[in-house]
DNA sequence: ACGAGATGGTTTTAGTACCAACGATCGCGC
DNA sequence: GCGCGATCGTTGGTACTAAAACCATCTCGT
């Protein structure tokens, strides 16, 4: 996100001279306006840019970046139900059951149907899914510890403690 | 996301005296492990959060939030190209193209082929996309001072401080 | 028991995103 | 002029997400 070394280039089609606003490299002198200091908005950037690292971090990792947050938290608590997981997860229950199925058939988590409710999955990781969750594991924080490095041990904790404000605040 | 008031209710399957870790409601004693403390993880919370926090405000209004960014980019930058705006907003071009089909065709922006390089568009609001634009503006500033109540002016700035040298940092 | 309402999981639909590949066009060196 | 290489926008493929509709099942009041 946000071009890497953008490499200015001469503008072709509209002409400098005319427009300050509409070169067609776009690479420095675009208007952010109000977004310039609007969090919603670096929030964002900064998400996707995060996200893109971590993916750059688990190239070649058997399993994507959006799985392992999945893995973790069923590996942390085996025998949660979808919907709970769906929730700490923060994603809808939805998005979770064709995940779960494609985990399933690799044989790296497990459904168990309970007896006392057979509406819901009971859910942990096989023998395999330990091991694939230890190896993402290690590449997390890998990627954790870049992102530290960034923000410095200063600004750590306020940081931290600013989502978390966010986060229990807007529910 | 998260669902609002999540409205504790008696977990019916599986029982708590034996499994302190799977209940079904999963409101809160989920253990999270190295997520507790991962930036990463909690940047996307934060960042989902705040989406879904806009998008209630934002109910009602003809555009949805994801494009509110494109329409004041085109507004502030008025003759601005595709590459150049998806490379402001952070977005591959191709993502773009579909976005800007629609806002065309309900007469919001217009694309205008520049003599000098046909290849390209230069992007412009329609007087109906100004005004549409203006609404949208309103309702992100009610947003963003939202969540700076829920930060506080005293973190605001080393918070958007810290985001920009993420952005900045991961490229 | 029994029925109304809530919950768990799946499916479908629609929106958003990236990447790779493509045709059209442009720029530049020759 | 000519042609090579770069750029612009689009398309196709794949992936991820939420919302709503749905069925099976469970809970609870009566």
């Amino acid at each position: 996100m946000a071009p890497r070394k953008p490499r200015v280039r001469k503008p072709n089609g509209a002409d400098a001279r005319l427009r300050r606003t509409a070169d067609a490299t776009g690479n420095t002198d675009v208007d952010y306006g109000p977004l310039e200091n609007w969090i919603g908005f670096h929030l964002r950037l900064a998400q996707t840019a995060s996200f893109q690292a971590f993916t750059r971090e688990a190239k070649g990792m058997a399993l994507r970046p959006g799985r392992f947050a999945t893995m973790l938290l069923i590996g942390r608590n085996p025998g949660i139900s979808q919907t709970a997981l769906s929730r700490a997860n923060s994603r809808d229950k939805s998005t979770l059951s064709p995940v779960l199925d494609d985990l399933e058939r690799r044989k790296l988590i497990k459904r168990v149907r309970p007896k006392n409710d057979r509406r819901s999955y009971r859910l942990e990781l096989t023998p395999a899914g330990e091991s694939m969750l230890k190896e993402l594991t290690a590449c997390a924080e890998r990627h954790d510890r870049n992102l530290d490095s960034i923000i410095g041990p200063r600004d750590r904790e306020q940081f931290l403690g600013t989502l978390r404000k966010l986060i229990a605040e807007l529910s």
